[in-house]
DNA sequence: CATTTGTACAACCAGATGGTTGTGCTTAAA
DNA sequence: TTTAAGCACAACCATCTGGTTGTACAAATG
């Protein structure tokens, strides 16, 4: 849980799984960039990993938790796909961590050009 | 750890302190939006939420790991600013995949365009 | 039918993670 | 010079993580 100290509250946010989170781990990385290709079981992501099915599932689990994998029956086989929208929430922080970081940039400029601007006004 | 199963190799790829790792957590990815507006010391960031300063500092430690935050000496204060080019890693990986996804429904579309074709000439 | 294939679920484990408290050391301010 | 501010370092702790093994069960296949 992250605790936030607003001007006169506190904003406690409750924690649950999220992309973040997700594609924290390189091997779940690296089974979304597999899955981004097309449908598998989970078989078939298992061949490419030199770790157990139960291990793999694990990982699956996780990505289905935060909406990143959809799995479908199919027989007795289950089928996995990718669901990369969700990456939007990535991509969105990202951008905007950039902009305020543009921003700053901004404001330093305006900074300096105050000063500028008052020794001009004291030496001129 | 990952081990990955190629062709006829197996490749280990050692794990160490990245940026996806760095921003999974909620609290970190809050100082680097704080810090994207500006420098600010251990003090300043602490204020704004409700963990102790040692908590912070680990956030920061990691941070400062993956190259996200560098640290100056000002005085008694340390100084801690952002670096956002960092982040080119994680939108490059969002970017490379959904880049596979949209390969995936051209496969898809001229797989269904042969089928297409090879139904007229067995109907034709 | 028996066997193989694909999977789920539970228990277990070592190490990482995200916090805490306590101590002590500089630097700035009174 | 005393006091307070800012910080680093170490130890500790509960929980999460990323794996493992073992068991069991349904669906294809011979």
């Amino acid at each position: 849980m992250v605790v936030l100290k607003l001007a006169t509250k506190w904003l406690y946010m409750i924690e649950r799984r999220d992309v973040f989170q997700a594609i924290a781990d390189p091997t779940r990385r690296m089974i979304i960039q597999r899955l981004s290709g097309g449908a598998l079981n989970i078989g078939q992501i298992v061949d490419d990993f030199g770790i157990t099915r139960q291990g793999i599932a694990k990982h699956l689990k996780v990505l289905h938790e935060c909406g990143m994998v959809t799995l479908t029956q199919r027989g007795r086989e289950q089928m996995c796909e990718a669901r990369l929208d969700q990456l939007d929430e990535v991509a969105d922080w990202v951008n905007e961590s950039r902009k305020l970081w543009n921003q700053r940039f901004e404001k330093l400029d305006k900074f300096l050009a105050d000063i500028k601007d008052s020794k001009n006004e004291t030496t001129g």
